[in-house]
DNA sequence: TATATATTTCCATAATACATGAATTATGGA
DNA sequence: TCCATAATTCATGTATTATGGAAATATATA
């Protein structure tokens, strides 16, 4: 993964509606939410939603897919653990003992 | 954890030194690395290596102890592993087969 | 075609973060 | 004590980013 990308995921999530969209999105699973959903879960403005929802797409955050009028938004699980191996690079190469903790008690 | 805080740490990682920094001291792992070490590696100013150096400390993200003239920073896995918990919370819940893959292929 | 719903785009203003030079604090050695 | 080294703090001009109103686009239904 190149640098800037990790940043532009990093500065995305880096946001109050954006890490509770996210965060919204990973408890959906797979089903996903329509925006219409998650505007009105977080009781967000459509167009401040559609920006932000756009900021966490070309992060590689959330994929998408319309269904009728409406357009469902997805958790891009690889797209975090693209993220996640970038920080972490390395960081076992000679010392598993302090990443392990890191990836262990997540779930 | 708290929302707010992971937002701070989320916004230290989305700098173009501070994600070098990090991840500079991730591949260090336990024994660390002195501040000046640090500047001379990355080739950065010492003034914005230290503000740069305080905001990633308030974010949880690195540790340091003094050295005589010197200051030793270390990566914080504990608080990369709050933050990671945090963004992934209830992800397996009810989908453990999405989240799984995240953490995996990490090492 | 005309209308309603869902979402996005455009734009102006306000707020925030950034890098740098200069000065300051802290520690060790002569 | 005096000086050198290591790191931090402060002030400031610049640039980036966020927000919300209004308008526009896309799709479905009557």
């Amino acid at each position: 993964m190149e640098k800037n990308r990790a940043i532009t995921s990093l500065a995305a999530l880096a946001h109050d509606q954006r890490i509770d969209v996210f965060r919204l999105l990973v408890k959906a699973g797979p089903g996903g939410m329509i925006a219409g959903q998650i505007a009105q879960t977080l009781a967000i403005r459509a167009n401040t939603l559609s920006n932000n929802l756009n900021i966490l797409s070309g992060a590689g955050l959330i994929r998408s897919t319309r269904e009728g009028r409406s357009i469902r938004y997805f958790a891009d699980m690889e797209g975090m653990r693209v993220l996640l191996s970038f920080l972490m690079e390395d960081c076992c190469g000679g010392h598993p003992e302090q990443c392990q903790p890191v990836l262990n008690q997540i779930a």
